[in-house]
DNA sequence: TTCTATAATCAATTTATATTGATATGATAA
DNA sequence: TTATCATATCAATATAAATTGATTATAGAA
């Protein structure tokens, strides 16, 4: 009987940091948060209005994947500019396609 | 300035659906079940002592995976065999794939 | 019929997450 | 200094999800 999925520690701290991973984007307003993003670096004021969410709601979104380390800030005056950080995009990009590579055909 | 992320109404329901469908594999044991089905199908007797979870809530997170679709159910005598849907697997490969499509390398 | 095995369901509880409203911070401009 | 802008944070609330314990349903065996 195959083990790996429960038994292995290090299988299981890996299912588990993806499975966290998938929580961070399984969220309409983030997912679309990056969606922005994607297309380069945006300041929490570019970001809201297009997105028609209050700004606090927004930080706090961007806080929440700020925190986790899927993007970065940069402050430039008054303004906080956020972009994607592609180091732990790549990373969970390969976890994911490593996870369905037998359901992709 | 890129409005596809959220002003086209058909982009928004993809994303809401890919986000779903993250929340739905987005927790530990919902991906341990996953990843014991991937081996093949598996009745829920073989499903909760390999994973030490209860029986009940072994079944209730099978059902949260089969009511989304991801996974099917084949009855044989008392026994409930559960299995991967292919179908629906490789539709949110694919989605999760064009998602990170530039982040690959 | 009664017992046992397999599994699902329900109600209750716990825990986590999202959202809002109000306020605070810090920088710059007037 | 005061006003304003961009942003973050906090406390409160709302919403949703996970987990547990107890019960139910059903099929087959004794």
């Amino acid at each position: 009987m195959k083990k790996s999925c429960f038994s292995d520690k290090s299988k299981i701290n890996k299912y588990s940091d993806l499975a966290k991973f998938m929580r961070i984007i399984g969220d309409d307003n983030r997912l679309r948060i990056l969606c922005l993003l994607k297309d380069g670096e945006k300041c929490v004021c570019e970001i809201y209005p297009n997105l028609d969410m209050a700004q606090n709601l927004t930080s706090s979104h961007l806080k929440i994947m700020l925190d986790f380390g899927l993007i970065n800030v940069r402050q430039e005056w008054k303004k906080n500019y956020y972009s994607i950080n592609k180091k732990v995009f790549k990373k969970y990009s390969l976890l994911l396609k490593n996870f369905f590579k037998n359901y992709e055909k």
